[in-house]
Parts: C-alpha cells; structure tokens; sequence
DNA sequence: CGGCGATTGTCAGCTTGCTGTCAGGTCGGT
DNA sequence: ACCGACCTGACAGCAAGCTGACAATCGCCG
C-alpha cells in the first residue's frame, strides 16, 4: 500500500511518515507542491495526505489538477484549525476526507486506513476474497475459517493482492510496494515470500499467472 | 436518552446540544462548574460532555466529585488542542474518552453513542477482556481474579490495550498515547513498560505480533 | 529543604525468528 | 529438447523484541 505524505512541516510530517509506515503504508513524502503534483500525477499511490499550506503550489492546486488529469486515489485533506472554509473549499475541489490539525495521530491513521478500504470497495475492518479473510484490526489471517499465523511482510504482501484483488499483479509491483524503488532486493526474494505463504495458506489461495504476475484464487473464470 | 452538556462558551455549547438533540438525546446544558456538578449528582444522565476550561469550578475537579460520590454515567471529556497532560489526568480521574479542540460535531456524536453503549453492554465501569479486569474508576486490576499492583504509567498502557481490545497496537501508537508527540523516547521505554507489566500480570496477558505491535490475549481462538 | 523509596528511562547484551540470498530443481511454452 | 520463468529448501545475517542492571527523576514525608 502506497502512500504520499505531502507536508511542509518536516516534524509533522516525520510524524505522519512514521504512523502511515506503522500501519502498513509504504510512505513517500514530500513538502513542496510543485514536486507533490508530480508526484502523485506521475506514480501509483493509493493514499494521499495532503497539507493545504505548502509552498510553491498550494494543497488545493495540487489537488484540483490530480482530479484534472484523471487520477483517482483517496486524498485526505489537512488544514489548520478552525478553517472551516477550507473544508469545503477541499470536499469540491476533490478530497475525500478532511481532518483538521491538530490532530491525534490513532485517528488519521483510522480514516486513512477506511479511506483505503472504501476505495477498494471494502465496507468493514474485513477484507475477504475467495478462501482468504484478513482481519485489518487484528492482523490476522483465515483460509477457509482456519487461522494462519503470517508475518508482517507477508501480511503485507497478503493484503496487497487482496486490495487488487480484481488483477493479476505484475512482479515489479509487488517488490515496488514491499520494498522502496530505492533499495531494490533481487526479484527472487519476492518469490521466497510467496513460497513461504503457499506453505502456509495451502494451494489454490496465490495464484501465478506466468509471466503477468500474482493473483488470489478465487476471483476469475 | 437523557445528556448533560457543560461547556462555557455559549456558541459551543448550543452547537453540542443542536447535535446531541439531533442524535435524540434529551440534553441539559450549564456553563458553570458549580451548578454541573450539582446537576449530575442529583439528576439522573445516560451520559455527560464536559468541557475542562470551566468558571467557578474546574471541569476536572467537577469529574472527580461525581466519581467520588458513586456517579458511574460515561463521561467525554473536551480538551484544548495539545494539552496532553490534560488526557491523562481526565482519564485518572475518571473519564472514559477524550476529544480534543476542535472537533467535528459527528464524531463526538459518534463517541458519545458509543459511550453510552459500551455503558450499557457491561454495567459498571469495569473493563473486562481475556483474564485481565480493570477498575476504570479506582485504576485497579486483576488478573484471573487476582489483584496486581500495578504503576500509573502501567495502568495508563493497560488500559489503552483493553480500550482497543479489537484490534493490535502499533508501538507508535501506544508511545504516542503514553507520552506526548512533545517528547519522544526511544523506542525500548515501550518494550521496559511492558517487560515489567508482563513480569507482573504473568504470561498470557498481554500479547506480541512481531512487527505489528501489542495486544490482550483471550480475544482469540 | 533534605532524604528515602518507588517509579521509570536508558543502556548493553541476548534471544528469537524473520527474510534475503544462493544453489539447485521443476514446469511450461515453443 | 531447450530455455526462461518460476519454485523450493537451506542457511546465514540481521533486526525486532526481551531482559536485567543502573541511574535519573519524582513524590512523599518529615
């Protein structure tokens, strides 16, 4: 899961690098709206929270040109306090969710992750498809009712294909969402991971489409 | 359903009870420290809202005046922005959720129902999940019936755990709600906290999912 | 103001088990 | 049959978390 931090304040949005990267977000940030329209024009996020006071290109510019050119992921909106205007300002200019500062870190973290979930089409804390069922509140995972003791990466990785559950997704998205573009790890790693979760889960959960990608079972013809 | 608002500033407080009306509780308003408490001693509420910045008495003095006199309704409290040290000592005098300034009239609305129905699904103010049972109104536990003595920092820790029982929480989090954003510790001051709880409460309280965070046990198969 | 005990943050060393890499093996398409 | 894509088991490095010791700090009582 990818998310775009774009706040001008480096303490804050070290804070909310740190929260969303707790979460299970992979976190890119950046505090200038010029780079942040880029940014989120140009790469794949499937969450952006953004600050309206930024230098260079306001949060509201930013956010009406992301709608202009078609791009569609969640937009969480902060503004300063009281700026009851903005909020509105924001909800037509395109963002989904606004939360006005200051505000604890437990509930962006909530409306993010619901955020993600409604996008996905995802009513509850539950993520099912096919066999598989992830409890987002609890980190747990079930195949066919029986619980799965899964690690972090491979939670991740897990609810990643579940997010995306309608494709087959390509390798080199998947080890672009574990890890950073920056520190790429050999392509066979990611191929360790699936093998420990197919161990795990059983068959006919992880499916391989040769040479597109990975898939969950359960979801095509 | 019937609500006690206290706030002193007129205009909040008519928007307070413009929304609890709507939400269909009958409400009650004061702006004075003095009369608050008197009303919520003698009058009958399925729920209090009150502000801690409050003439003639203080909101938090008020809180500890009805809990001493055996008052048990559920109260949410209204803090200023980033007064932190605020919380705790709400939550040490009795309150059961906090909300800090500003806030969105739904969501206090939504806390405020969820108050009233964790109220009424276990009758007093005791906090039960797995062995573990908490005294929210003498900060006392006891694990498997057995009394444990246990710090105020720890309880602080514990019941945050059992308030979130749902779900695992992050270490951010739990370092977040423990100490302020204002000053940060390392990361081992969380993992010494619960060294030294688990020392106490024996194994199969309190639960570690390695790279996810903590949680009670007993919620799961 | 001063002393004392309880509380709590920090540090260092340790354990646990996750995870990337490697060296093969297998499978499918042509 | 061959080649490349993918799978798998073993293994070592390493990071997350645990623990005991120690020191700083706080609260309390005189």
């Amino acid at each position: 899961m990818r998310a775009l931090v774009v706040e001008d304040d480096p303490r804050i949005a070290a804070d909310l690098c740190a929260a969303l990267g707790q979460a299970g977000f992979r976190v890119e940030s950046c505090g200038d709206g010029e780079e942040a329209w880029f940014l989120g024009d140009t790469e794949d996020y499937d969450l952006a929270v953004l600050d309206l006071g930024l230098p260079g290109l306001d949060g509201l510019s930013v956010l009406r040109r992301w709608r202009a050119a078609g791009r569609v992921m969640p937009v969480l909106v902060l503004t300063a306090r009281g700026a009851w205007q903005d909020r509105v300002e924001g909800i037509e200019s395109g963002a989904d969710d606004y939360l006005p500062k200051p505000f604890r870190m437990e509930e962006l973290v909530a409306r993010a992750r619901a955020l993600v979930r409604r996008a996905a089409g995802h009513a509850g804390a539950m993520m099912e498809v096919g066999a598989l069922a992830l409890d987002t509140n609890r980190m747990r995972v079930t195949v066919r009712g029986a619980p799965v003791q899964v690690t972090a990466l491979e939670y991740r990785l897990l609810s990643y294909l579940a997010l995306h559950r309608a494709r087959v997704v390509p390798p080199t998205e998947l080890l672009e969402h574990l890890y950073g573009d920056e520190d790429a790890r050999e392509a066979n790693a990611l191929e360790a991971v699936i093998a420990r979760l197919r161990r795990k889960l059983g068959t006919g959960v992880i499916g391989t489409r040769r040479g597109f990608g990975y898939f969950i079972e359960g979801t095509e013809a």
